[in-house]
DNA sequence: CTATGTCTGGACAAACATTAGACATGACAC
DNA sequence: GTGTCATGTCTAATGTTTGTCCAGACATAG
């Protein structure tokens, strides 16, 4: 429970305009200590995030109250990032990803991929929506529309929303050798490797993300440690290939009996015989993997 | 059993407030001696340091009373958020996660840090059970007792829990000009500085988050471009410094009127005079950098 | 004995909240 | 243009909360 000070520092609305809404559209019916003091708690907070959130995004207050007055509480936070009703040319997500980007504005980058990923399922929103998004964003950079820093607030968005992804996808506990994904020594490139272990975990399959830049020696141990069924390198960029080539040939050195598989942009180039190579669209890829398996 | 100065030493709360406290919210019941001399026992300790981090973490003292009267003895300890140094905190989660991290078994992992914040609130749980978590696991790692696979797929598994916060956070505030969190380049340690990001927007400031490895260039357009009313550097290792200093100057040098603040277990190294240097706490470096800005 | 610690009960100022209403601004209709 | 309405901000008068302080009496340790 907070005070009307705290509760304006957290819904970052000042104290005289939370009072105003309260009088005037009822938006939040904080309780009273016995003296009269409004007390405010977490719902109240997660209501004024929200009609502040649609405020800024152009709405009017009053139609804004009567979203948030008609909200369940599990839609606040959604509601927070829409913006206004008749917004400009701009609707389309992926402009709007990359607009957000050029502005380096992260709540403007989160409202895109929101919009993106409330569109459809997780794989096609990623083949249809998010890769040319993270495309246009590339030209964009490469022709100085968007700098470093705007590209790098992008990307991390994108990795937020995909961790959330992967976490949300965690279903399958059953405790079976796991399949996994991450990229070889010095790749840094996540964000096909982490879409692929969301989609491998979606359908049904248990797999640990390893993440960047894992060694190879730490590929043999991994695959030793947990007894994995196989393991994905995520190959994104030509740089990486040679990397690739050496996790491939040390795992197929140790011996055991794990599937190796690469994908990505530049898994073509990957050489090793003893190697499955992923097609690059991800529900494709992950049916391949199951075939290899079974 | 303790006299109330030593009570007020241990809990950090004055003798006088200490007092006042029992008189107005019957916070503690002290026996008495004969002569009528309070006598503390840990739990009255408990009690008032709970009290003590849930005013400091901004609580009007009348809730804050309320809620510790309600606690039972074993939740004392986790509503406080600055707790005594002697309080260790429960090793339940802590051990699964490295335990999860030796068997790189990802799943493990995410459940141990769902257990972890599902117990507070995000800041006490980032402070008393994250960054503990990660110190045994950087324990292990130097021991070989956890290979560097499973050290990538825990941290990124935190990374993943943070980018979550970090979006459920909402950044509810107006589009005022932003504050920039990120990395020097060539710094790759993300952990502290997502965390950070977090709990200012959770405090209700307006947060771009823009990542690891940000070129000092991109620092100083990312500040021309957004308007940044204050930009905080993360500086977790000491080879990250050198950068953290070159990025301090050039923003310095751009004239802009900038706050420019360093945070991170390193970022005392930080040498230049401009800079606002952020305690170590998450919320108190997030009501550092707030007084500062205003 | 002396110095320090503690007790009670009250007092006080500063910070914080309350209400009702006023006011400036901008959008929009006529 | 004028009028009206919606909205964010501000004021004034009043009340509450809370950290700190004080005076005088009693207790304890060296």
């Amino acid at each position: 429970m907070y005070t009307i000070k705290q509760a304006a520092l957290r819904s970052g609305v000042n104290v005289a305009l939370l009072r105003a809404w309260e009088r005037r559209y009822g938006v939040v019916a904080p309780i009273r200590t016995d003296s009269g003091y409004r007390l405010y708690d977490d719902e109240a907070i997660s209501r004024l995030q929200a009609m502040r959130g649609l405020v800024d995004g152009g709405w009017s207050p009053r139609q804004a109250a009567e979203h948030v007055a008609a909200a369940r509480p599990d839609e606040l936070h959604a509601l927070a990032k829409q913006s206004a009703p008749e917004d400009g040319p701009s609707t389309d997500p992926v402009a709007a990803f990359v607009e957000g980007a050029t502005r380096i504005d992260s709540r403007a980058i989160e409202r895109a991929l929101d919009d993106m990923f409330a569109s459809g399922s997780f794989e096609r929103v990623v083949e249809e929506r998010l890769y040319p998004a993270l495309a246009a964003l590339g030209d964009a950079w490469a022709d100085g529309r968007v700098d470093v820093a705007g590209e790098h607030a992008a990307a991390a968005a994108v990795l937020r929303r995909l961790g959330m992804a992967f976490e949300a996808a965690g279903s399958a506990s059953r405790a079976d050798r796991p399949i996994l994904v991450g990229l070889p020594p010095d790749a840094r490139h996540e964000v096909a490797a982490l879409a692929f272990a969301t989609a491998a975990r979606r359908a049904g399959l248990s797999v640990s993300y390893l993440g960047a830049d894992v060694p190879a020696a730490s590929w043999i141990e991994a695959v030793r440690l947990t007894g994995a069924r196989a393991v994905v390198l995520g190959v994104a960029l030509e740089q990486d290939v040679t990397a690739a080539e050496q996790v491939v040939t040390a795992l197929g050195g140790s011996a055991s009996e794990v599937v190796i598989a690469v994908g990505g942009r530049r898994s073509e180039s990957v050489r090793n015989g003893a190697v499955v190579r992923l097609p690059n669209t991800l529900s494709a890829a992950v049916e391949t993997l199951r075939a290899t398996l079974d």
